[in-house]
DNA sequence: TAAATATTTAAACAAACGATTAAAATGTTT
DNA sequence: AAACATTTTAATCGTTTGTTTAAATATTTA
């Protein structure tokens, strides 16, 4: 029988997921091996198996988990209904940051395998519905059909924001190079960017 | 002794570099396999190890080439000095997303196998020294002491100009799916931005 | 406690993989 | 045409990889 999940110790199928999440997330599926794993988990290798089945079974429920965890994090701000589409953009970007800086391989991870991989776990997570029937997604158009924005079509705006918030962290091998910086100079750019980045949104949505 | 290359047939070893192009920035290079490189070569396995010795080597070659390609092509126009620096980010903006149009694969790829491979590719490239002395990023520090940007450190600026330009491309599979867009109208968009990504861009930086 | 079930381990298997070999085929030079 | 060098091929080698097996240990049930 399996073992109840106590607070202290976790479970061997816990940490298999744990070592999974890690090793997954910093190598990506193809160069990540069970024995990586198993490895990080402290467990033998045979136990992948007994738990998951196969490497691929881990791999989609890790994928689903992430993305699923992703999306119940931004959809609860995405459809408060009390609060405007500033104050939306405000808390996202906020949330966001603060995510990506504890996980920062996550995004690279996601949007590569997002490509092999391509339909099936779109599809399954329902992204697109959530998004374009949430209260964030309203607001926008109305914000369009008031003349409040310039009617463009909301997903050049979504490109933005997402491009902004992610791609430092994508390409922060790179940034950190061109810039000098190490890791803590880095999470403190970061840091001021949920207070610019707002603002530049604001002022990118008003041009016509 | 080696073929001439002339402009008709292409050399078996610029067939294979060619598919090793294709293949790696398809899947990147853990997933790619030898066997597929050859394959869409149409040549012998054996053929690859006896011009690249490896597949590490050729994957660095390829890599390489790549970021050389790209690296020369943007130096061009960072490096007018008649132009200012809208003129810059707008030629830049354009002639970006005319090759990621070509190529959309090509960030993923070299995102991804930067991460796993840091600094030596980076330091090799000297990337970092090339754009900092270029006449672009003289002319945004100079904007930034004049007071017509304010007081940012620079690299803001190249994270949001990066982001937002490719980014789209990155995440082309999760956009097209939101946005219901087939290959020619997600081009279609990417057009668009050319016009819009400089008045965005020019925008957010007065912002203070 | 004893039987039954669940978990863990060490060992090994089969397939896939990058790489090598030796010989054949082709091209070039003498 | 003969000798040599280069290129290409088919076959195979040694490892690595995901997975399985069977036995050992721990836990639950009766």
């Amino acid at each position: 029988m399996k073992k109840e999940n106590t607070t202290i110790d976790p479970t061997t199928e816990e940490k298999i997921k744990n070592a999974a999440r890690v090793i997954f997330t910093q190598k990506g599926y193809a160069a990540a091996r069970t024995r990586d794993i198993a490895q990080e988990a402290g467990i033998n290798i045979a136990l992948l198996n007994y738990y998951f089945r196969s490497k691929e079974k881990l791999f989609e429920i890790i994928m689903l988990e992430s993305m699923q965890g992703f999306i119940h994090s931004i959809s609860g701000v995405l459809n408060d209904e009390q609060t405007s589409l500033q104050e939306k953009i405000q808390i996202l970007v906020s949330n966001y940051i603060d995510m990506l800086t504890i996980q920062p391989n996550l995004p690279l991870f996601v949007l590569s395998e997002l490509r092999s991989n391509p339909q099936e776990l779109i599809l399954k997570l329902n992204f697109k519905e959530k998004l374009i029937h949430s209260h964030f997604f309203i607001q926008l158009q109305q914000a369009i059909l008031e003349g409040k924005i310039p009617p463009i079509h909301p997903l050049h705006f979504i490109m933005n924001i997402m491009g902004m918030i992610i791609f430092p962290f994508v390409g922060s091998p790179i940034l950190k190079n061109i810039g000098d910086l190490d890791e803590n100079t880095f999470n403190a750019l970061m840091q001021q960017r949920k207070i610019l980045l707002p603002k530049w949104i604001e002022a990118m949505m008003i041009v016509k």
